[in-house]
RNA sequence: GCGGGUGUAGCUCAGUAGGUUAGAGCGCCAGAUUGUGAUUCUGGAUGUCGCCGGUUCGAAUCCGGUCACUCGCCCCA
């Protein structure tokens, strides 16, 4: 135990986590699909260049949280610790500018070395939706309508709340930008150390800051929605209309921001306060100037990313898929256990799911069916095989019934509808 | 990276003025019942007391370190 454990902030998955991470992943898949997007699954790692042009040198996920290695042959990679970036480089790779719009969805994990703690580990896993190639706010609305939708068929959607905020187009946000520097330039003595840093490089994240001090600072500081130029106004009351019309609940959060330069118009996170001090669970925003920045055309792009192990923390018991109860096959005697493999066999070929009661007296193997969960027991002895026939036990009513051997399909699943 | 809490059986946990072979419940295995399952009864195995070192005649217990988990900071999904 104490030598075999895992690497820290990694963990199995099984059991009742892995019914959980089925369950929302199908429903996730099921929303998306609806809404048009097809999956996309990119490589687990790419080179290390792909992550910090998109993330961002002074990012902390680019300086301090990457998994970076050398390969064999002297590249520099990384394993993945988000999935735009690596969404935006197949979407240049592949040419798919031709086929814009493209609507993606996908699932997979993420790494960061972090300390770990409730809801974040080192390596965890995100259902990830883009939209590529749609500058319209149709394409936000959507983009939040697929979350919301995620949220409420997961029976999880009373207990979160969407935090929106528009950061503007390039212009509106210089402009804030500039009003932050020279206001918080002014208190450069009562800023917090940390702050002091993103002065220089990304002032919008002191808006971020808990820090007592910085807090008190930050109620005084200009607020970005008085930067707004026509167009971004005009942009941002359209998708707030737009998700108004289709009935999704959103707070206005105007310290709501991301630091890096490609992001645009629309951020927003679903957050919960139900999981501690990682509340997001949802989080993703518009990015219309990442692919210029990657070196591809100008393209228009929004998304967001969704955390599976915080989702699977708040799903109901009553929401997850429950297994297919077995028949099990119980046979006695080493004749009778061929032929169990047999009908076993043909069984399952018929759809049925059938498991084995491996070992043991008719006794062992009926505690092994019930504790299988199975609906039925299928006996086969040599009485039995004499006759072409089998027992058929069902196990929640307790009474039994000889079936002849070529029947037993068709009995079974009528049995079991 | 910083600060606090925790670490005993597969699981949930008892076990401190340091004292023989470390406990309970659940679960697991076997038998009562060699062709019939949830009950019941009987029996059994649970284990480097997270790991390493120190103090001591003697350490699950005290001390130091370390690893992991956990809560907060930070960051975010």
């Amino acid at each position: 135990m104490a030598r075999l454990q895992p690497v820290r902030g990694t963990h199995d998955i099984l059991g009742d986590k892995a019914i959980r991470f089925r369950t929302i992943y199908n429903i996730f898949r099921s929303v998306a699909e609806r809404y048009g997007h097809e999956e996309i699954d990119t490589p687990i790692f790419e080179f290390t260049e792909t992550f910090k042009r998109t993330l961002g040198d002074t990012s902390d996920v680019v300086t301090k949280e990457m998994y970076t290695f050398e390969d064999r042959g002297g590249e520099q990679v990384t394993l993945r610790p988000e999935y735009t970036a690596g969404i935006a480089r197949a979407f240049i790779s592949n040419g798919l500018q031709q086929v814009m719009p493209c609507k993606f969805y996908s699932y997979g994990p993420i790494f960061r070395y972090e300390r770990p703690q409730k809801g974040r580990m080192r390596q965890f896993h995100q259902m990830d939706i883009e939209i590529l190639g749609v500058p319209e706010a149709q394409a936000d609305i959507e983009v939040l309508a697929i979350a919301s939708d995620l949220l409420n068929e997961l029976g999880i959607g009373d207990h979160i709340t969407l935090e929106l905020n528009s950061l503007g187009d390039p212009e509106s946000r210089n402009a804030y930008r500039d009003a932050l520097i020279a206001y918080f330039g002014g208190y450069k003595s009562q800023l917090s150390e940390d702050s002091l840093k993103r002065l220089e490089k990304n002032p919008m994240r002191i808006l971020d800051s808990k820090d007592e001090g910085d807090r008190a600072l930050i109620e005084n500081a200009p607020r970005i929605g008085d930067f707004y130029n026509d167009y971004t106004k005009e942009f941002f009351k359209e998708v707030i209309g737009g998700i108004e019309d289709i009935g999704i609940k959103y707070e206005i959060n105007d310290r709501l921001v991301r630091g890096l330069d490609y992001y645009s118009h629309t951020a927003f996170e679903f957050t919960t306060d139900q999981l501690g001090a990682q509340g997001a669970v949802i989080a993703g925003g518009r990015y219309d100037g990442l692919m210029e920045m990657m070196g591809g055309p100008k393209t228009a792009g929004i998304g967001w990313a969704a955390g599976m192990e915080r989702l699977a923390e708040l799903i109901s018991e009553d929401l997850l898929e429950k297994s297919a109860r077995p028949v099990v096959i119980a046979p006695v005697g080493n004749d009778a256990q061929s032929m169990a493999m047999k009908i076993a066999h043909d069984l399952r070929a018929g759809g049925i799911v059938v498991d084995m009661a491996y070992r043991g007296n008719v006794g062992k193997r009926m505690k092994r069916a019930n504790k299988q969960g199975a609906s039925h027991a299928v006996l086969i002895g040599e009485a039995e095989m004499a006759r072409n026939v089998a027992m058929v036990k069902n196990l929640d009513q307790g009474s039994q019934e000889e079936i002849a051997l070529d029947k037993l399909a068709s009995y079974l699943a009528e049995q079991r509808l």
